[in-house]
DNA sequence: CGCCGATAAGACAACGTTGTCAGGCAAGTG
DNA sequence: CACTTGCCTGACAACGTTGTCTTATCGGCG
């Protein structure tokens, strides 16, 4: 039941096990006949190399292999992030590792001790902690870090986000051009780096346009059904808001079922942050702020390899741009 | 730059390396004040645990690592089954290796060979080659492999499939029942196994109604824009269908579109295979027949740690229920 | 015929760790 | 006081591989 090493090909083949070691390898100096007699054992044995053994040998100790940290892989913002950076670890021949960290710290960092110890080359993460000092002893040993969707705090490394504040502002200038005055915001918790900056940009927006914050307006809700149930209850409240930014693709989700329920899909304008596949398929179609995830995933994939390779600039910070796409949702104007 | 070894430590501690060793593993038989010293020493020197040289070793040669291949991490079924995985993988401190095979047969068997030099303990795999004969001797040498999705061709293992056959009967089924005689089919190419098994249900399903089959009514398509355009072209025909079975979520979606786009939403009906979030959010509602992406992958990891965890019971052969969830959609009566 | 160089093949240490064993020392026992 | 017992500690081989070095073999050439 054990594997088959070298020294049993070898025997199999009745040369050294360097010779079997060379074949494997594909290195010259092996004679015809011998490469045949070795490559004959090691079919009739099923023998495979040992990748784990080369790679504690050999000078380079590289293990062809990085990880992925997202949010929630089961999300289709974290699924497409995935999906980009694995089509760019795949033309490099890099095995990727990939898990949810659901926004918990002592998983961010009991993963990242892991990772460490199995000296993965590389780590893409969007990060669930608030402080990320403890990867700066890492990356000076070698460990290749890119935050994702997230800025680093209190170390500074490759990062790669989009302008959130910006996109929040969009939006909310969005639903004040169509005369909204009352509009809620549904973020998720606050201690979410990107939920704060998108807060900060509807604040802004509405700082800048004379209309006065109200605390009664914005929710916090980290799943489709609590936002759900978030809109419900601001629409059944006294002074309901006419218009709702949702700020996260589950909760854009939860409020376009609330508002079907509630029959005020038409009513009440919604402008959402992430695009959604279905977004076209409802009446009115759904209006967002479209962060572009696979270019964010490629970006930070580029940025990694770049580091793996040798690059020593200094660290890069990327911000990418989002646009936003008017679908109907975002254009219902105050009545 | 190079990493500090149990070495370093222990030159630093003025220990032998073997103590070092003990404290890192928390062995006992180190008196408190050696422990103390080492543990400065692997703080001072940043130390990390190398787990490839301790698997090199270490009697029972287990990498705690397992990989997921599956057609596309970014499709939502696939994401939910890496997600389901994923959460009980983690139970058992496991690293998951994940990426797509975008239905590329030589990638597969690329990627399998790559983890089998990895020693990865274990592999879940939704198949794209129709032969697996060659996972028979990797079985052996006590590789574990659960397929999912799809069964396994000229081999017998572990497998979690869904009932394809009975799920495209009942959605045909239904769509006979409100009086549908031309019923349309998008399906997945026919390579892959479950359009078939999916197709085959279809045909079963007219058959017993005595519904003549006919070709003209079946597309395949691989996206959503095909699907989308496959739809277009037979709604354009000379002898239209009065009902579509969308075999795949996102074939479903592309008909969704289409319907739409075409302004027959209310008048054709539709059923889709695979459930997807945004179904209850259109009007009408899409009827589905629903998968529990969730259920199949938990169910295979299941399978597949009960393996690395020593059984040997005879290969294990799971086919889960689907359910027919009505929305609207598919209760469009023929007119 | 003797020598040299090139080539093929193997011997052996090393990678960073764990498993086995033996040695040292203190405390307990007769 | 000698002997045993038990606990710490370290020396050393081993895991499966690669890198370096040495040895054997052969053909070519003067």
């Amino acid at each position: 039941m054990r594997r088959a090493t070298m020294r049993d090909v070898a025997a199999a083949a009745g040369v050294s096990f360097k010779t079997v070691s060379r074949v494997v390898n594909d290195e010259p100096g092996v004679s015809g006949p011998l490469v045949d007699k070795v490559q004959a054992a090691v079919a009739a044995l099923g023998y495979r190399h040992n990748l784990a053994a080369r790679s504690l040998r050999h000078s380079e100790q590289r293990t062809a292999s990085m990880a992925v940290l997202l949010q929630d892989l089961s999300n289709s913002f974290s699924a497409q992030l995935m999906r980009a950076i694995d089509d760019v670890a795949r033309e490099r021949d890099l095995v990727v590792m990939a898990t949810s960290l659901d926004e918990e710290e002592e998983r961010e960092h009991g993963l990242v001790a892991n990772l460490i110890k199995r000296r993965v080359d590389g780590l893409i993460m969007m990060p669930a902690s608030r402080d990320h000092a403890y990867l700066q002893r890492e990356v000076s040993a070698g460990f290749h870090v890119v935050l994702i969707d997230r800025p680093p705090i209190n170390v500074d490394v490759d990062f790669v986000v989009v302008d959130n504040v910006g996109g929040a502002k969009q939006a909310t200038n969005h639903l004040l051009q169509q005369g909204h005055r009352r509009i809620a915001v549904i973020t998720d918790e606050v201690r979410v780096a990107t939920a704060r900056q998108r807060l900060d940009g509807y604040r802004t927006a509405l700082a800048e346009a004379g209309v006065e914050y109200d605390g009664a307006l914005v929710r916090a809700a980290r799943s489709r059904e609590a936002a759900a149930e978030a809109v419900q209850e601001l629409l059944a409240s006294a002074n309901p808001p006419t218009a709702v930014f949702s700020a996260r693709n589950v909760i854009t989700e939860g409020t376009a079922l609330a508002l079907r329920r509630a029959g005020l899909s038409d009513r009440i304008a919604m402008v959402g942050f992430d695009d959604v596949p279905w977004a076209e398929l409802l009446s009115p179609g759904i209006t967002v702020i479209k962060q572009d995830a696979l270019a964010v995933g490629r970006l930070a994939a580029e940025l990694l390899l770049s580091r793996m390779e040798g690059s020593t600039d200094p660290p890069r910070h990327q911000v990418l741009p989002v646009q936003l796409i008017p679908r109907g949702s975002g254009e219902i104007q105050t009545s």
